[in-house]
DNA sequence: TTGCGTGCAAATCTTTTGCAGAATG
DNA sequence: CATTCTGCAAAAGATTTGCACGCAA
């Protein structure tokens, strides 16, 4: 699930760590080790990861943190804004949501990989769909699912060959 | 999560449960009991609905039928493309896809309401992305969340009052 | 008759929770 | 020091699966 991101990140004043420790403080929870090491490890290299990815990762380098505290942590960092969340395949899958313009998916349903786009007019057609409706938006998720360019090729060229037989 | 057709359906030439025989019968599966006392309910007044509400509803007037055959055959009427499934709160929700039209919904938070709406820009924005990312389309699921006319109006209601304290 | 389908219960998978001890403010 | 956190293990919620028997073709 892992993958490069397609937009250009957005100028942000201080780091998500710095954002996290505010978070936490302003609402009197403590700033743990465990939580910080998360933090970091899903800001360095990160972008569309599940709770299981993330624990695997934490494995390697920091001291183990138990699942509970993984998950714990993934709710307060959506709820603080730093992630967002979104369920794929049955899992939830996270993604950075500090220092990233709103952005929707293409799915490939081959290799699973996520490919970003923004569009301003999709969210006007968001706004004019929930006016009429007399419905107070919060946000939206669009996925367009199908097959991404590399799959296209690799499908052909392990085609090609046969269909000549 | 029941909740009206907000669009016409098409005219289709043969029943849900036609098609769904046809399909079963070309794959050389059977047509069973239970099958066809499934696609009967779905169709005779389902839309959104999940696992347990179907369940629940076909304790009531057929022969109990169990978890895992509906399971089983809510993946086969998926297959069979008579139904589609998404995820929305965890559980997966089916809604008909035989003799409905292609749309997406608005997802109200507070009383997880489905309202339903087509758009052709929609679509049309969604394969202009795809085009412009070598993307080959199969579907798309867009959903606006945020909260509905009603709720807005029982929130002002119950606020109201207390406010002018 | 020949399997495919069903029901049951047990197994999975993912996420959540209760609790005793560890760590933070 | 008073609490909040963590880790562990057990619980929970949803869906899947193995198996022996029943039923469609």
């Amino acid at each position: 699930m892992a993958n490069e991101f397609a937009l250009e990140s957005i100028e942000v004043s201080s780091s998500p760590r710095e954002r996290f420790v505010e978070y936490l403080q302003s609402r009197g929870k403590r700033v743990t080790q465990q939580r910080l090491q998360i933090v970091d490890r899903i800001f360095e290299r990160h972008d569309h990861f599940d709770a299981d990815e993330l624990i695997a990762s934490l494995g390697q380098v920091d001291a183990k943190i138990s699942r509970a505290t993984v998950y714990r942590t993934l709710d307060e960092l959506v709820d603080a804004g730093l992630l967002k969340a979104m369920t794929l395949t049955g899992r939830r899958v996270y993604e950075h949501d500090y220092g990233y313009p709103q952005h929707d998916h293409l799915h490939c349903k081959k290799c699973d990989q996520l490919i970003e786009f923004a569009s301003d007019e999709l969210v006007a057609l968001r706004d004019a769909v929930a006016r009429k409706n007399g419905f107070r938006v919060t946000g939206h998720r669009l996925i367009i699912s199908g097959i991404c360019a590399d799959c296209q090729k690799k499908q052909n060229r392990a085609k090609s060959p046969l269909d000549l037989i």
